[in-house]
DNA sequence: ACCGCATACTTCAACCTTAAAATATTTGTC
DNA sequence: GACAAATATTTTAAGGTTGAAGTATGCGGT
């Protein structure tokens, strides 16, 4: 508890992690920016619909709306207008959850998994591309080190 | 050219580079949220004025509109509402470039300048904060690898 | 059974964001 | 110099995003 004053000095160590983030946010958004653009271009679909369909693709049982607006990590009201949309289209269905009637359950439509499987071979197919250079290995250690930081950062966040 | 019928097929190698690819994207939005519920609560701003602001304040002379958008990796259109927002606000002002009519530079006010200093103080904290965890030498090689990633990106998005 | 508070979701206003169309200006070509 | 194409920015329509307010339901204590 009661930080020591938590230092708002620079230092050569603020700086190198001021970078670090700004790189990470740079790549993320370039990547971000392509994928956009490709699903756009060859699926008529959007970023936030197709990680709406990617999460629920991963729980087949379906999903409440608020542990999908928690696994994507934006607002429930965000969630709700997209899962709107994607019901209006048929890739998505509401469920009522028996024993709580506040909840709902979101999931794939049989048409929504086609349509999504369809997508999601391309994805990884753009992403595999776009991270050619790094090999399969180094990725892993990417990934791991990434892992260690969300996981702090996770518990970090609950307890403040 | 024409990539041997770059296989949509999945393999270790894509799992892996996709998991690095999630988890980047968690980490990052992880990250955007908490800075932008501070820079809400402790500053009364958002993240995309902030980034803007960080952008002028790193030029000090101005930025073209679409340089800055390019810096930002942003639309065009999007930072013409922020630059309005900042603008009405007193924190940035457009100026005409001379010799061009049609393109305007935006550039930092004196207010904002000083306001910008505030805030980039603690944002610089923030990250290190976040960043605690990862020692300033491990920042710098995951700094340094990703700039080679964000290199390669960018030469390969100029020639597809 | 009632009450108060918590929970799950939706609605709302404001802002952010994009892609495409529109506007204004510059540049190259004849 | 006129004109077509290119460039810099703004405008527009549609969708995405947030935080806060609103609605409905659940839950615990009395």
């Amino acid at each position: 508890m009661n930080a020591p004053a938590e230092s708002t000095r620079s230092t050569p160590q603020s700086k190198a992690r001021l970078r670090l983030w700004l790189r990470l946010l740079g790549v993320t958004r370039k990547i971000e920016n392509e994928l956009r653009d490709k699903l756009r271009r060859e699926h008529d679909t959007t970023l936030p619909r197709f990680d709406v369909m990617s999460a629920l693709h991963r729980h087949p049982d379906g999903l409440r709306m608020s542990e999908l607006s928690g696994v994507l990590k934006v607002s429930n009201g965000n969630v709700t207008g997209i899962v709107d949309r994607l019901t209006e289209e048929g890739l998505v269905e509401r469920v009522a959850v028996p024993g709580d009637r506040r909840a709902m359950m979101a999931r794939l439509t049989e048409r929504g998994q086609t349509v999504f499987i369809g997508q999601a071979a391309e994805h990884e197919a753009w992403i595999d591309g776009l991270f050619a250079e790094m090999d399969a290995d180094e990725a892993r250690i990417f990934a791991n080190r990434l892992g260690e930081l969300a996981e702090l950062l996770e518990t970090r966040g609950e307890t403040q």
